[in-house]
DNA sequence: CGTAACAAATGAAACGATTCAAAGACGAGT
DNA sequence: ACTCGTCTTTGAATCGTTTCATTTGTTACG
């Protein structure tokens, strides 16, 4: 009693054989209505639970989707999360997030750890190249969707959004503005961030006089943020860039709170400032801080959708979203 | 070959039997370095990988942990959940996050799909009073540990943060800067909201002339804090409060929204503003808020711990740790 | 009354790991 | 040569479900 019940003990306590009580609990039509009665009122006064472990032991997998994000902390992946989670809800299954935190041994780890589960299907935001882990993955009959990350066609699925368009609009609305000067703040050895580098690039490209740094910061926070906006204050005004990019919200809030806390430089009037993934609390900064948006919801959703579709297809064929990401003007840009 | 492997497979091509293959992984010492090494090769040329839900049926119980919280894309909650699984890990456990959303029916799912799972343990941030399904839990060996609320300590353990001096801290603050008409922006029917609100009440009433009055929120979200203070705007001058608590940041946050939108009202001048769990993004807030800073790191460390000590103790010992909460002073609460 | 047709209930056989008592191998000591 | 002790290895039993070929029960019909 202390202990739960199995499935058998509630056979023994209504007086039925163990297939039945299996048959009630998941083919109800295949059992009278006496019975189903009877064991259910056992079920109830034994407070048996069902094993999950064992059930997913005979029928060989899960009810459980893998999905390893680079940053729990960042909106942007919690977001992407949440709307995953509730796709798959949908379904019945259940997501499992794992943080990589943009360490490969961590994304690593898990990965042998979903696997260990037997999840259904993994969705991942890679850190570096995962194509051979994939491959094998897709042979043992996981199948696996990239997220934020365009994948061949050929190989597998993905969900993304256009890094060079986003990188692009921003910069070419700094531009348009007036600002020759950029600077571009990120850690350009993530995929993503490079892209949105070479976008912003090319709209440089385009302007003759204009010209963009690239400032390396420590991670995606707002803490590393932060630490480039302090050097950024400690130069002279005249080598100060006259519009910042950076390749996240977080970063860009932490460069604003740099900037802000000595009153010496004006946003927008000395430098300009603008983030990317549009966040929740981008319109609420102190100057309410311009943006690239992605659909987060649109990523979640569909990332589960090609992970159906796979499973359906039994791993045979891939499907890759690109989702077009858009330009959010706030004060932080606001014209020279 | 396209299939996972199982450990019979590996015995059968390592020539030893199954057993020993079990012994390689678990107990590597009982085994001798020749056959460790011949079954290891097999284990990488087959590609096999534990099968997890086996190892569970078999032990009777996961490595995993479960967690339900009120609402993930809450910072605060992600912190603690954050904090939990890296305690968690350091102990050879998952953490499973559920988010009920506040509501008592997806946190009873969540409840049912954890008891299913077996987990070792259950740490959660109740929406109403659950203590009657945690009895059945305890009964049933699944050690439950209270987060962020506080539990008889002969009924179970808990971590918690003091509530009531946190909301005290917040409203004694404003009333120091000379505030004397005070709101309080919440939904009170949340445990925690109520006893922010009663140590507001209490802190104000030691003040003769102070006022405050309730403005219950739809939800904790930086939406329903735009909406609230939409209402703030809409009144004439005089009747809006000199100053407002809100019973998280998320809620200042949209408040703040709304109040800065229009440039009828000035923060702190008009209106003073504080928040609560100092989350991240409140000291880049358009104008620096104001908070009540509640140790989440040390809240998710510390439950892992205690279920731990549940664990130890067959769910016989309940410990209760209640962290003090902190005044955080910032532009929005500036002297009046 | 016999039997065909169908519905309901049965229970043994998987699933894949871990455990553990028992057997086997080997060297040392007498 | 024999026994004892130690170190390895073995393989059947077990965990709690689901599945499915059979059996049992019931009704309808010629």
């Amino acid at each position: 009693m202390s202990q739960t019940a199995s499935i058998k003990d509630v056979a023994t306590h209504a007086q039925v054989a163990v297939g039945t009580v299996s048959n009630v609990l998941n083919y109800p039509d295949r059992v009278s209505q006496r019975t189903k009665e009877r064991v259910l009122k056992s079920i109830a006064e034994l407070g048996f639970v069902r094993n999950d472990a064992a059930r997913q032991l005979r029928a060989g997998q899960s009810r459980t989707i893998g999905l390893i994000v680079l940053d729990v902390g960042n909106p942007f992946f919690s977001s992407v999360a949440r709307a995953a989670e509730d796709a798959a809800a949908a379904l019945g299954s259940v997501v499992l997030v794992g943080d990589s935190g943009q360490d490969s041994s961590r994304e690593a780890h898990y990965m042998d750890l979903f696997q260990e589960q037997r999840v259904q299907g993994l969705l991942i935001s890679p850190v570096g190249d995962v194509s051979g882990r994939i491959d094998t993955l897709r042979e043992r009959g996981v199948p696996t969707v990239l997220v934020d990350e365009l994948a061949d066609t050929d190989r597998c699925s993905s969900v993304s959004v256009d890094d060079q368009e986003g990188g692009y609009l921003a910069a070419k609305h700094l531009l348009d503005t007036g600002r020759r000067r950029l600077a571009f703040v990120g850690t350009p050895t993530i995929r993503q961030v490079a892209s949105r580098l070479k976008g912003a690039q090319r709209a440089v490209g385009e302007v003759t006089g204009a010209s963009i740094e690239v400032l390396d910061s420590a991670g995606q926070t707002v803490l590393a943020g932060r630490q480039v906006g302090n050097k950024l204050v400690e130069r002279s005004p005249e080598k100060r860039p006259e519009a910042v990019f950076c390749s996240n919200d977080l970063l860009a809030l932490g460069v604003m709170q740099s900037l802000t806390m000595l009153r010496t430089v004006r946003i927008p009037e000395d430098i300009a400032l603008i983030g990317y993934d549009d966040i929740d609390f981008a319109i609420s900064a102190v100057v309410p801080l311009s943006s690239i948006r992605q659909p987060t919801e649109a990523l979640g959703r569909t990332a589960i959708e090609l992970l159906a579709e796979e499973q359906e297809s039994g791993g045979t064929k891939h499907r890759s979203v690109v989702f077009t990401p858009e330009l959010v003007v706030r004060q932080s840009t606001a014209g020279a």
